[in-house]
DNA sequence: CGCCCTTAGTGTATCTTCTACACTAAGGAG
DNA sequence: CTCCTTAGTGTAGAAGATACACTAAGGGCG
């Protein structure tokens, strides 16, 4: 497949390249974190930009984003969905580049998420102080958060950026600093609990300097059999 | 730009072919329609498919969905969104396409649509009553089907299938054919109007055999207005 | 060991929104 | 002028959303 001096591929007519990008958010604490690489080569040399990279011919969309990630980050097996084809015509200044932009949930605490694998250069970086990005990322990202920020109320997709255990006040924080307004602890545990789509646990959280809650889990196949009798998932 | 015989253009790597597919629902009268075209050539040939094309080098991606449109159906100057990117393997039995799908509202009185121009076969499909697709032409119609099923609850979009000035009987009508329930027409009524959205004609509709409705259309600036201070359209 | 600090965990009353439901009004057709 | 069809309207009850404050539990520290 690698050769030193790949052979040239023609067609008839000129023919766009096609790259993913990958907008991968994670949550630390108060603050919605996405994932940034500093690029090494021209253009935008030292920018920041999303990880991604070309398509090759013989992998699918998911396959590429998946593999690029794993390059760039070493996240792998994690959320991972299509989130918009952006193809204007200048967004690349070397040639026409369409690229098919993604967006990715992981928790912090049960990835082991090495930034700066590969020799690269990676961050986590808090959604409200970016650097400048490279390309037309900025939009990406921004298509991402407000994505985000629709799907997490009608779709359990939340519970992708907490750990598999974790206790309620966890989850409200969650929607908090998603949706950026505040909730109400009772309302929101009676609404989330009435749901039945939690499972409670026998355990609780350890090393609080305070009472300790108790642990819940998401249960998907619950979520699933609610789902096919009418349930809506909403907050 | 056109040749008879263009110059090969060569690329280090090989590169998908890049398309756009156009899913454009009408409503007529209790059915949603869609628009296919019949495929003079192989693969597929004779075939019914989605209106769409290769994307040419210098246009952006709504740009191709929009002349595709144009060429194929007539159609111009509607509602256009982009729905997803499809990019397996062996999509196209060709070669390797990515295409980006997008799906298209038209209200089948206000446009001048004409179905077979361009020496083409083209025509309308009840949703429920569709014949065998080329390539997975099925699976993006599918798609298209959903979003537009849940994005009409939660946007305006669906007045973009009815012609500017309506009875709200048509608009109900809309909701009811879209999302495959029945609604209650008080409740309907009090609901819309209690939006705010909608301006009440001093026309009502003629050349019917019973009493007249009161026509009404959608007011854009009077949407927006309101989206901004936090209203938010729902059905 | 006991006090303090912090977060966990709980119920109720009120307001708002959703639902179910049936009759009179208007207009054209015959 | 009668008939047929659809337009247009209100209300009561149920369900869901909101606002709100105290006691319980556990670790830290003096």
């Amino acid at each position: 497949m690698a050769k030193t001096r790949p052979t040239p591929h023609c067609y008839e007519f000129p023919r766009a390249a096609l790259s993913v990008d990958i907008v991968v958010f994670a949550l630390d604490g108060d603050n919605l974190k996405v994932m940034l690489i500093q690029r090494g080569l021209q253009p935008y040399a030292g920018q920041w930009a999303l990880p991604g990279g070309f398509v090759r011919i013989h992998e699918n969309l998911e396959q590429a984003a998946r593999r690029e990630l794993h390059e760039e980050t070493g996240l792998h097996d994690i959320y991972l969905e299509q989130l918009y084809t952006f193809g204007e015509l200048n967004r690349d200044p070397r040639e026409r580049v369409v690229t098919v932009a993604y967006y990715a949930l992981v928790n912090l605490e049960g990835h082991d998420v090495r930034p700066s694998t590969d020799a690269r250069n990676a961050a986590w970086f808090s959604l409200d102080n970016l650097p400048k990005l490279a390309f037309d990322h900025h939009r990406i990202m921004k298509t991402a958060h407000e994505r985000l920020r629709s799907k997490v109320r009608y779709q359990p997709i939340g519970f992708e950026l907490l750990p598999q255990k974790f206790p309620l006040r966890k989850l409200q924080n969650l929607y908090e600093v998603i949706l950026d307004r505040r909730l109400d602890k009772r309302n929101f545990r009676r609404k989330m609990l009435a749901m039945d789509i939690l499972v409670e646990l026998k355990q609780a959280e350890r090393d609080v300097a305070h009472r300790a809650a108790r642990l819940y889990r998401f249960d998907k196949n619950k979520y699933d059999r609610r789902t096919k009798t009418g349930f809506n998932f909403e907050i």
